[in-house]
DNA sequence: TTGATTTCCATGAATTCCCATGTCATCCCT
DNA sequence: AGGGATGACATGGGAATTCATGGAAATCAA
């Protein structure tokens, strides 16, 4: 059966609490990938920031990071491999809940890390999306134009 | 269904009486592990320090260490991999309660241990946590991202 | 008794909750 | 077709609550 998909990209303003919201169809992306969820309800979401090389965030819905984990799980305990993925997808995330309004806080460490300033850029991505300073995605994508 | 995980990174003060302030985050994790625990109560969990070559202190839910017991009993008497991981999860790992405010108190032989002096990050992986001395952690996560 | 451990209380900062406003696009009624 | 009325969406602001942390008093243990 096939997923709902996050399709385009838009930007929207951070406050000074780190407040931003969500384009509204990658609301209802959410809402469907999370089995917790009835209307009514706030989808909650994975939030995957990296190491210092990543310069955007990541965000899984529920069911998307879910079998992230399942496959993390199966590996067997203390293996490379099963660290390097756990140091990336558990140790170097955030589950963050949507707001009444269809906001996302995003924390302060979240924000410095990947420079976000005033601005918000939300590109679509299949079955994640990414949040982006528009200023470094437009650098990342015109350096990759050119190649 | 799956459960709920620790995510994420921070790091926190250690006072001189060994008081750590556990991540709200890994709090709410603790409670929903411990089958004791409820509202307006103290979650338990059970550290793993290991022997002199782990350098951090590996923290489990109730449930997560009810679970190793069980494997762990299910071995065969007398055999050697039964006495080694009994070594290491009961005689090596010591129950601790969380206190009303969120802190954990660390014991001075743990802290010593894994040389914790004023900062300590807690870092999350699936169903259990870490806590490190920062500088540690760094040396360790800059010798492995060599690969 | 003396140092260590546990309680209890205190406070500033960060985060969450709750309510408000402006702007569109849509729908409906006459 | 015109004119609201309606409702979703993006954004703002202040109050209320939670967090992280510090220190004093009370209790323990050797």
């Amino acid at each position: 059966m096939s997923r709902n998909r996050f399709r385009g990209e838009s930007t929207h303003k951070v406050d000074a609490k780190g407040r931003v919201s969500i384009p509204a169809s990658f609301r209802r992306v959410l809402e469907a990938g999370d089995p917790n969820w009835e209307s009514g309800q706030n989808p909650e979401l994975v939030v995957v920031y990296g190491d210092h090389r990543r310069s955007y965030l990541e965000c899984y819905t529920i069911t998307a990071i879910d079998e992230v984990n399942e496959k993390i799980d199966a590996l067997p305990r203390g293996s490379q491999e099963r660290k390097m993925l756990q140091r990336l997808y558990d140790t170097q995330s955030q589950t963050l809940t949507v707001d009444e309004t269809g906001r996302l806080v995003l924390p302060a460490k979240l924000r410095s890390k990947i420079d976000l300033d005033g601005e918000a850029l939300f590109t679509g991505a299949g079955d994640t999306f990414q949040i982006w300073n528009p200023t470094t995605y437009d650098n990342e994508e015109l350096s990759k134009t050119e190649e």
